[in-house]
RNA sequence: UGCCGCAUAGCUCAGUCGGUAGAGCAGCUGACUGUUAAUCAGCGGGUCGUAGGUUCGAGUCCUACUGCGGCAGCCA
């Protein structure tokens, strides 16, 4: 046995006579007086292959093993088939039962069970048709993502993820310690109080990284254009269907870029990515558009095609404010825009994914650059139809003075970002960048609604499992 | 974390006015020469999430707890 073989994906373009074998997972199996049909899965592709077994080619006791879940290899022969349904099938000349499946045990079954169930399933749930094509999306999007910066001459860059300094300001954090090393029943608060964080292992508190984004600052500050695809810790105790403890984040950074440019990048980063998909992974976006999303492929391709509408906050609450909409949350210039509104601009009014720009400096983070009219920063949210914030970025913060000022006003420690104040202190360059959570973008292109749908194992409060 | 909802067969669910539980699918047995979520006949399958309470009687009403889901917040 060796990877390089033939898969179910490749089998059906074979000619017909070839002789072959097939691998894979049992989804079904039907039977009739003088000859079974298995739908064989591998995950290569989408679609199944059907198999025919006709009465006597194969044991009768191996025969009853072919039950759903079932791991198998069928040695056969392609042949043209008569039937309507598919092309071509695999007539069954031989059998090997890797792994058998009790039926009387085996949770999956050929009727679809629900997302909440599977959730508690996740390690059987890949066999099935939704979270093959999620996950099989979930790579090409990820490779899609990669190409398209490296296609730009952007270099890809690791930032850590433990991190020292408790001054993302992104979110709770996740605390890194070997301090609990003693066995539980030694009670860890006690030992956590007694014991000051010079006997940790980095001689500080640490935590899971919120964000590379500052680290990714310096960088650009040297490479010009870099971006980074990791794991990205949240320690809130948040439970939507839009957020996880652990996710994966792409953050690009570009110096000499201001916030037009950074728009420009998100706009051409979303269509290409989106584009490529598109193409790549046609027949699982269909089965999403026809099970998931009956309108996946038509926004899709409408993102695709169309520009970004592009306005700022203050123009966005302009608009709301004379929307006639009766909101639970009032509108007001000052305030951050809620889920119901970002959902009136992008899905009511525009139609389209939407960038706004230029928030009030109050609710938007110390490193946006501060505007000349000295209430807003050059920050941008890309906004997307049924999930809302997609992307979050801006124009950074590049005069010295003016951020160590935005440091004071917020009460921030100074002394604790003193590499990131070097960057403005020596050779300091105009520069942009944003974040993007691959799991949201996921959703978009799949039309799950749900976050914990997209990722192989999902971490949330209280959710740990596998 | 707040609010709302749900918890009945392996899965998806129904269960009326409070009167000791039902369907489809799955499973098992059989029928059917090519099915496509195959079809047809028969069979087995339940401490109704847990603990209390009200009542002659609770799946059903009340309380608490647990679990799950949705919405909101936090954000990506």
């Amino acid at each position: 046995m060796d990877y390089r073989r033939t898969y179910v994906r490749d089998l059906f373009s074979m000619p017909p006579g070839s002789s072959t074998s097939a691998y894979g997972w049992v989804k079904t199996r039907r039977d009739s007086k003088g000859v079974s049909f298995v739908q064989l899965s591998d995950g290569s592709c989408f679609r199944d292959l059907q198999v025919v077994i006709e009465a006597g080619s194969i044991p009768e006791e191996q025969l009853k093993l072919l039950t759903t879940g079932a791991c198998v290899r069928f040695d056969g022969e392609v042949v043209a088939s008569p039937a309507a349904g598919q092309a071509v099938e695999l007539k069954a000349t031989g059998v090997e039962v890797f792994g058998p499946a009790d039926p009387t045990h085996y949770p999956l079954q050929k009727k679809g069970a629900s997302f909440e169930f599977l959730r508690e399933i996740a390690h059987l749930r890949a066999r099935g048709n939704t979270f093959g094509a999620v996950f099989r999306v979930r790579s090409q999007a990820s490779f899609a993502i990669h190409k398209f910066f490296i296609d730009r001459g952007f270099h890809a860059i690791h930032t850590p993820i433990i991190t020292a300094s408790d001054c993302e300001g992104a979110g709770a954090m996740f605390a890194v310690t070997t301090l609990l090393e003693t066995p539980p029943h030694e009670e860890p608060e006690a030992v956590l109080k007694a014991r000051p964080y010079l006997q940790d292992f980095f001689e500080k508190p640490a935590y899971l990284t919120v964000s590379g984004q500052l680290e990714a600052e310096t960088l650009a500050l040297g490479m010009t254009n870099v971006y980074t695809f990791g794991p990205t810790f949240r320690a809130e105790n948040s439970n939507s269907v839009r957020h996880l403890a652990e996710f994966w984040m792409i953050e690009p950074e570009m110096a000499f870029c201001d916030l037009d440019g950074n728009m420009n990048l998100a706009e051409e980063f979303l269509k290409e990515v989106i584009g490529f998909l598109l193409e790549r992974c046609a027949e699982d976006l269909e089965f999403f558009n026809q099970r998931i999303e009956p309108e996946l492929l038509t926004t899709l391709h409408h993102v695709v095609e169309s520009p970004f509408e592009r306005m700022t906050y203050s123009e966005a609450v302009k608009l709301l404010e004379a929307s006639g909409e009766s909101f639970e949350f009032p509108v007001s210039w000052g305030s951050d825009l809620q889920s119901e509104h970002e959902r009136w601009l992008t899905e009511k009014k525009v139609g389209r994914p939407v960038i706004l720009t230029d928030y009030p400096k109050e609710i938007k983070a110390f490193y946006m650059r501060l505007n000349d009219d000295d209430r807003t920063v050059r920050a941008m949210d890309v906004l997307a139809p049924r999930i809302g914030e997609i992307i979050g970025g801006s124009q950074r913060e590049e005069r010295l003075e003016v951020l160590e000022r935005r440091i004071d006003e917020l009460g921030l420690p100074k002394e604790a970002y003193w590499w990131y104040l070097d960057l403005r202190r020596f050779g300091s360059a105009p520069h942009a960048g944003f974040g993007l959570g691959f799991e949201r973008l996921l959703m978009y292109v799949t039309g799950m609604k749900n976050i914990r749908d997209v990722i192989p194992y999902h971490r949330a409060p209280g959710q740990a499992e596998f």
